[in-house]
DNA sequence: TGTCAACACGAAAACGTTTGCGTTGCCTTT
DNA sequence: AAAGGCAACGCAAACGTTTTCGTGTTGACA
């Protein structure tokens, strides 16, 4: 088990100078090329590889940044680090990856463990506990240090950064037109409550597209799902609701669903109730997750270009990273949505 | 915009030396009670914390440890992250990922640019081009100077450390065999090719268990699916090469499959030909992901534990890191399966 | 009054780099 | 022969810590 060799090693070894070894291995041409040679030669023969700690301690940069969401199990955030993942490597950084769990105390400490020299910046989507207490202290510390955030989907106006976001309003209401124009007339939605700030902009969005085509919008069919309780009973919970939708509005012909399960669940108890998709009930989901692709019968959504997100996201960080400081110049970029047909629809 | 505090410039501000402050702040009875007060008042308030890439550098060890996976939108590989990052955490640990996109030269590079002294160990499955070259070098290479490996799920005889698995092939004998306990008489297996080690193992356990039971294993009923191609036509190729399964094999009752795709593609398949499931054909899949749960109808699965898997490979690797260099024994943890009953079986 | 221990603190090395500048020795130039 | 120039290298600082080993100032004690 060699250690790692070090400058000081091949100094030591050859019986010259830390220096001249650092600057032969750099191609300086202060070194004659004897002795340029003669330490290459031996650094490559022990693969020297300078060490990155070191490196960043004098650099004062890190070249990798912190990743922060909320869950990593979930198709929509992986995808998102995919995306980071990409186009970091491609310009050289490494990324760090940090779970919050939903939780606001696991996101602060970890913001914290990282925060200390370990990165560059973060890129991060706020957990539900964050959005619902409000507070927002840690971020707005981060970016007083000198820090950058790029936030992406769950973002907040309260924070001033770059933030990459979708167009969650006009998505909702593609969808919307989507199914009209496929010919419902009773269309339901299935949302969360308020605070998830996408919900409540998708939920705008569906009211928004049921007015500009002079539909009335009705309380009975918008189901708000408290989606708090992460328990197995969720689902039946869940489906539940759903069928109590159904069953008290005999005329639903479309249900917008604002995530992937959601719209799964929904196909699922429509069949039960010997509805067909999409004959009797159209259906289209947001997200566009493998439960939409590969479902019976595939499911319609909105895609949000996850792996993009998170490219845009990671080109705005480095890009504000490697920037002379410039002054404070925050943008938002919005991406675009996409309707995907699939057998949800006719 | 200000800059994080170090120990220069509280000693500077309150005129004391460096190793007065670091002292003070650990609590060094060296220092009298007066100054340490004024010293930790300053730190609060200016919210000092030390700089983790210093102490890297001095500690020689950086706590947090590398991941290298070669698809991170993929439900088992998340949840093995998830595991690691579990208990990573809880042990004082950060996780910075990698991902080798199935390429062998990925991996490499991915693993030199954590190994020059960005981490402490590796936690890893292998890559499926690495698996198919054979390449080992960069494994054994990285082990030989000092840094642990721990390998999970795909794995390989030939590098020496610390492994954690899932049991193959007694997991796909317990399919097997629960479909010949509800009835099946003709069970057929879709498999990938052989290179990839838990496809090989995952055949040679439906043998087996065939075999046991008496069974003549026909090779008509064998479908070694080549999963190099991640196109889009894959999944077209897969549907017609399971239709060709079920129309040249006319009583088969019961499939097999190792991944939940192949299981799910099974199911669309059959009932597009007019079968019921589970009356007329039962399907087992590997892996529990979200597919097979919310699948219509629900698939029976081999559970892996992926979980379980990401916090045994952390807490493999965190002992072997923090234990006094033990001599060089390695273990390989085996991660029972489980079969997960739904709706797919009788 | 001289000695010694205790106390409170500072200097410096170390971790592994990079780099500006100083220092040799030798060759050229006038 | 003296001065200047250049090639080739070493020194030392810096990044931010921790820690060992001094060192100076007390006070107590003989």
């Amino acid at each position: 088990m060699k250690r790692k060799v070090t400058l000081k090693q091949i100094a030591r070894e050859l019986d010259v100078s830390i220096s001249t070894v650092s600057k032969a291995l750099r191609n300086s041409k202060e070194i004659s090329e004897d002795t340029r040679e003669k330490v290459q030669a031996f650094a490559k023969l022990y693969n020297y590889r300078p060490n990155n700690i070191a490196l960043s301690l004098k650099n004062r940069k890190t070249k990798t940044i912190g990743i922060i969401i909320p869950e990593i199990v979930h198709h929509f955030f992986s995808k998102v680090i995919r995306g980071i993942e990409l186009v970091a490597n491609k310009r050289g950084y490494n990324v760090i990856v940090g779970l919050s769990n939903e939780s606001f105390s696991k996101e602060v400490i970890n913001m914290e463990m990282l925060a200390n020299g370990s990165i560059d910046g973060f890129i991060l989507s706020i957990s539900k506990e964050t959005l619902l207490q409000q507070d927002y202290h840690h971020f707005t510390e981060t970016i007083s240090q000198g820090m950058p955030i790029v936030m992406f989907d769950r973002v907040v106006n309260e924070v001033l950064c770059d933030k990459v976001i979708v167009d969650d309003l006009k998505g909702s209401k593609k969808a919307v037109n989507t199914l009209i124009e496929k010919g419902c007339k009773t269309i339901a939605i299935i949302t969360t409550k308020d605070y998830v700030s996408v919900g409540k902009l998708r939920t705008q969005g569906y009211l928004e597209a049921l007015n500009e085509n002079d539909i009335k919008a009705l309380g009975s069919l918008i189901l708000k799902v408290d989606d708090k309780l992460v328990s197995e009973d969720h689902l039946d919970v869940l489906e539940k609701d759903i069928e109590t939708l159904f069953e008290s509005n005999k005329d639903i012909d479309g249900i917008f669903a604002v995530n992937e399960l959601y719209a799964i669940t929904a196909m699922k108890v429509a069949r039960k109730l010997g509805l067909n998709i999409p004959e009797d009930v159209q259906v289209i989901g947001f997200t566009d997750g493998v439960l939409s692709k590969h479902a019976t019968p595939s499911l319609t959504t909105v895609s949000q270009h996850a792996q993009q997100m998170g490219e845009q996201s990671a080109e705005l960080l480095i890009n504000n990273l490697e920037i002379e400081e410039d002054e404070d110049y925050y943008q938002t970029v919005v991406i675009e949505t996409e309707i995907i047909e699939r057998e949800s629809t006719k």
